[in-house]
DNA sequence: TTGACAATTGAACAAATGCTCAACTAACAT
DNA sequence: ATGTTAGTTGAGCATTTGTTCAATTGTCAA
């Protein structure tokens, strides 16, 4: 009894339906990750989920590139390069060197190349 | 020598910059993976990239549930629900069962769910 | 058949996003 | 100092995207 109180608010006021399974739903939000750690887990993917950001992660995952290396590889303009080269960077995907003029780019950790390397294995597994 | 030629085109016809490590381009561009095979793993993470849909994951990954539950439990519209549960469907990602007038869905398989655990797990590690 | 409810769908609208272009900074060579 | 090249940045623009709202479909019960 006591546990359905973790529904704290009646369904119909915070929604236009009704509640068809209160046993699930109470056991759901109950084992249910807090909801900033599913939204940072959102983020996270986000910033794999575009297709230069990938094609920079994919060139990474090989060598450490300068920007102009990277232009030349995707074939798209530096700016275009360094703008997500920055989203990246800011998700701590990326780790950046300045040698002189020239500014090299590498994967930041493990943890980035696991997950990006476990998405490609499984696309690959499907065909 | 034959190798280099990998390259076909001027680097200056296809982008903004002369190429500044041609061994490192060519090495990358040669182990690179396929063009259309990264764009797809892009847009596999593109559908976990979203709040409502990873929270809609996230759900599923601990029971199956109808929309109408699902509603209740992320308190939002069926409508909202219904829109991403069919961008779900579509990229393969939960299955669905007709009982009656209403409609279960599901994780559709291990794979999604291994991702999204192994997201979660990293970001918890971070902390 | 009629009414009720679960779910889906399409149009509309606001917000977010990625690229281009131009201007700018940083570092080096002359 | 001046010029050159690598890289960054901000504004502008077109595209994409997520939610809302209203209308519709599907299923069951009376």
């Amino acid at each position: 009894m006591a546990k359905k109180q973790r529904v704290a608010v009646s369904p119909a006021e915070v929604c236009d339906c009704e509640m068809i399974h209160a046993d699930s739903v109470a056991a759901v939000l109950e084992g249910l990750q807090d909801k900033a750690l599913l939204l940072r887990n959102a983020e996270f993917f986000k910033v794999m989920g575009d297709p230069t950001r990938m094609r920079i992660v994919a060139a990474l995952d090989q060598s450490e590139l300068c920007v102009c290396d990277l232009a030349v590889v995707l074939d798209m303009t530096k700016s275009a390069i360094s703008h997500q080269l920055r989203t990246l960077r800011e998700a701590n995907f990326v780790k950046s060197r300045r040698d002189g003029k020239v500014v090299y780019y590498s994967l930041k950790d493990e943890h980035v190349r696991q997950i990006f390397e476990l998405g490609i294995e499984h696309l690959s597994e499907e065909a």
